[in-house]
DNA sequence: AGCACGATTAACAAAAAATTAATATTAGAA
DNA sequence: TTCTAATATTAATTTTTTGTTAATCGTGCT
């Protein structure tokens, strides 16, 4: 695995948990910063601005729920992913209401792999995905699916159909390669068939819109977009 | 918040995602049906009638789209909102609308406060439309949903109610591309068939009405209403 | 019956998009 | 470095999609 680099915040009381999961998601690749109560989770979540927070529900002092409606208070983090830690059988009326607004909660006691697979799954993309728009957006290059059009560096373009659709499919995956049969196989279906530089030309009225630094290509492979 | 006793119907196959979703949508003073499978989600529907429906695409059996699918044919639901729950990246041609008609679809991980955000926008309004004053008003255009008529530079024109229908459609979701797929299914329902000119003909005739400006062409795609 | 209205269809025109073909260029193996 | 297969590029061509007009069909009304 790439070093990914994303920052995760965990918040616990319990010390042993905390570098347990420490341990875990630093063998994963991302970094990592704990801390023992609410206080000091805040104010390394506001110094650090970790992509994804780990909060644990009780802890003596400001509690995970009371840091968590803090933090959705501001700007920063209304599009960071939080994950609360709740006993089983407890309670968790409090935390899966959205007014708090978590993302996802599991049950203790943690079992590190379904933890990172919570984690991998909300983290998929470090793309920023407006979610509330079903927008993509990377850099000066915005993909309005609804709309089914573009801004590039604040200009709205018009994409026809099938590159539109190429430019879907590689951006929602960013830096995933894929063989121009895959591509063929999604955009095209597997029963039609045309000939072998269609792609090619697509990709490049592509790229002649938004300049050639999304869609790289990978000789003898494919294509794949870059972030 | 008042009780709003809207009735939201939620089919999934995971449990998890059942339960927590339940419990939220519980909270804010909706009425919740879940299924785990397509044909019990069909049955729960028909019995219940439910305001909203959020349907996972893969499911094993009957999936998301067979079920929108059979549910528009039943005029009881023709104004049901439909939420679909997809994977990125995924054809979503095919859920966006794609002869399915779908109202919205977010993609997963599912994010509890986006989903809710979204139920709330849509069922906000339908008791909008209901409640409120029952007009669209866009620019020189107003649509009067009670008279079934609109008026453009002051000037009350009649609309026949096929044309009068597309524009409601189109009009409700400024913005968004409505494929041709969709407009036929919801129009028309899907068990009508009606030749290809067709829905351009109707278009051709609201143009007529109300100018070149309102209502876009996606070729390939479909139509869509400019704000 | 005859009329009016709306919906649909058919036939063709126009526009846009997709594909192909032909040639140039390039990345990467040998 | 040289060579070659893979990809880029361009323009021409074909195909697909939509627009437009007029004719037809059907229904309800007087």
């Amino acid at each position: 695995m790439e070093a990914t680099n994303e920052k995760i915040l965990i918040v616990d009381d319990e010390k042993d948990i905390l570098e347990f999961l420490r341990y875990n998601f630093e063998k994963e690749g991302y970094t990592v910063f704990t801390a023992q109560n609410g206080t000091d989770g805040k104010d390394i979540a506001f110094k650090n601005k970790p992509d994804l927070i780990v909060l644990d529900i009780m802890m003596p002092g400001m509690d995970g729920v009371e840091l968590c409606k803090e933090l959705r208070e501001s700007p920063d983090f209304t599009n960071t992913f939080i994950i609360f830690l709740t006993a089983r059988g407890e309670d968790y009326s409090q935390i899966a209401g959205f007014e708090v607004g978590a993302d996802d909660y599991i049950t203790k006691p943690v079992r590190p792999r379904v933890l990172m697979a919570r984690v991998k799954a909300l983290l998929k993309r470090k793309t920023k995905i407006k979610a509330e728009q079903n927008v993509i957006e990377v850099n000066n290059l915005i993909i309005d699916l609804n709309r089914r059009e573009i801004k590039f560096d604040g200009q709205s373009v018009h994409l026809p159909k099938i590159e539109f659709d190429i430019l879907v499919l590689l951006s929602s995956y960013p830096g995933k390669i894929f063989t121009r049969e895959e591509i063929y196989a999604r955009i095209w279906g597997n029963s039609v068939f045309v000939s072998d530089r269609t792609l090619d030309v697509h990709i490049r009225k592509l790229r002649e819109k938004i300049g050639n630094d999304y869609i790289k290509t990978i000789k003898g492979v494919g294509y794949g977009f870059n972030e």
